[in-house]
DNA sequence: GTGGTCTAGACCACG
DNA sequence: GTGGTCTAGACCACT
C-alpha cells in the first residue's frame, strides 16, 4: 500500500488515491478480503483531509472494488479473477478505442497509427 | 466547420471547440489563411456564451493555430507542413505514452498491450 | 420544488432531499430538462450545509436522475417515459418483495398477507 | 437457532441477530421458556464481538421477547399467544402503511398498488 | 477503534 | 452565477 499523491497535479487528490488503489487491486497486489487502511489513518499518512480519503473510498465502493463493514473497516471486495481481468482489459480497450478515434480525427490513418505504436512499444522493450 | 458540442460532457465546452478546430487544421480541412467564423457568430450557432467561444479562440491563438487580425477576424495561421505534422505526431505519441504507462500500472505487460492494440486496429480495418 | 426536511429524522438529510427530488421526477412534476435549484441556493433555503445538498445531487446524478452542466447548473436528465415507469415500478415491486419475504419469516402466509393488505388499502380508499 | 449474518450488509449485525431471534419467537419455533445460547457462545458461533450479541439480547429484552435470569442464562419470555399475534400483525401493518405512503409519493395510486401486490402474491403462490 | 453524517468556511475552473 | 475540490473540525452508531 504505497500511495503517492501530488498536491499540484491537475488530477484531484481523491482520484489519485482511487486510481492507485484500483490499480493495486487489478494488478493483484491487493487481494479479495484484504483490509485497507482506515480512511482516517490514510488521511493522516497522506497529509490530506479525511473527507478526501473518504471520497476516494466511496468511489471505489460504488465501482464495486471495495466494501465497507460497519464499525470494522474497509475491505477489498470479493470478486472472482474473471471479473478482475474483465475490468483490467475493458479499461485498456476503452483507452485504445479513444486513442484510435482521436487519431483518425487528426487525420492519421490506421496503418500509420499501428506503426507508431509498435515503434514506441519496441523502443520501450529495449530498456 | 461542423462543430458539435455536448453540454453535459465532462469536457469543458471551450475545450471541445478548441479540439475540433485544431483537428480540422491538422487534418488539412482548414488551411492556412482560411477565415474562421466570428466569435459572436460561432457562439450563436452553437448556442453557447460568447465568453466560451472567445476562450476557445484565445487558446488556439496561444498555441499558434490561429491569428487575430484587428477589425478583420480570425484566420488559420501560416505554418508550414512540417510544423503541422510535428503537432500531429507529438499529440499522438503523447497519448500513446500515457496509454503505455497506465497499462503497465494495471499489470499489463508490453507484449500483451501490443497484441491487444494490433487486434483492435485490425478489427477496425475490416469494416 | 417544495422540499421539506426534518433535522431530527433518523433518515439522513441528504437522503431526504434525494428521495423528494427523485419522487418529483418519477411522479412527473419535474420533467426532463428542467433546471434544479443550485446546490447553494437549495442549501440556503433548507438551512443546511452546501455539502449536504451537494451529496444529494451527487447521488441523484449517479443514479441517472439528473445531469450537471459545467458552470451552468443541474438539470433533470433526459430519459424517456419508459425508463421513468420502469424505475417507478421496480422500486415498488422491490418493496413488495421485501414485505412478502419478511412476512413469511414472521410466519404469516401469503393468503393472510393478501387479506391484510387489501383491507388496509380499502380502508384508505374510503377516506 | 440457525442465525445467518452478513458482515457487509448495511443492516447492523446486532439488528440482524435481533430480527432473526424475534422472527423465530413470533413464528413459534422458539417457545416461551426455551433457553437461548449464551451471549458468548453465540458470539463465537457467529464470529462476531461479544458486544454485538450482548446488544442484540439487550434490545430483545427491552422489547419483551426474552428475559435474563441471573447466573442461568437468557430465556424466551412468557407471553400469551395474543400478545405474540399482536406483535406479528402490528409489525406487518406498519410495513404495509409505509409501503402505501411511499407508493403514493411516487405517484402510484391505491388501485394500481393493489393490483401489483395481488399480482406478486399470486405469482408466489404458483411456486 | 471504524465508517456515516454534518458544518462552515475556502479556492478553482467554467460559462 | 455554476459545480468541483478541499480543509479542519464535530457528533453519532456500530464493533
Amino acid at each position: 500500500m504505497d500511495i503517492i499523491i501530488s498536491k499540484t497535479s491537475k488530477e484531484p487528490i481523491y482520484r489519485q488515491i482511487r486510481n492507485q488503489i484500483r490499480n493495486s487491486i487489478l494488478k493483484g497486489s491487493l487481494k479479495s478480503g484484504d483490509i485497507l487502511p482506515s480512511i482516517r489513518k490514510l488521511a493522516k499518512d497522506l497529509q490530506v483531509s479525511v473527507v478526501t480519503t473518504k471520497k476516494a473510498y466511496e468511489v471505489l465502493e460504488q465501482e464495486g472494488y471495495i466494501e465497507f463493514r460497519l464499525g470494522t473497516g474497509s475491505f477489498v471486495a470479493n470478486k472472482n479473477l474473471n471479473w478482475m481481468e474483465k475490468q483490467k482489459y475493458n479499461t485498456t480497450i476503452e483507452r485504445i478505442e479513444t486513442l484510435i478515434e482521436e487519431s483518425l480525427l487528426l487525420g492519421i490513418n490506421l496503418d500509420e497509427l499501428k506503426m507508431i505504436i509498435i515503434n514506441r512499444i519496441e523502443e520501450r522493450e529495449k530498456d
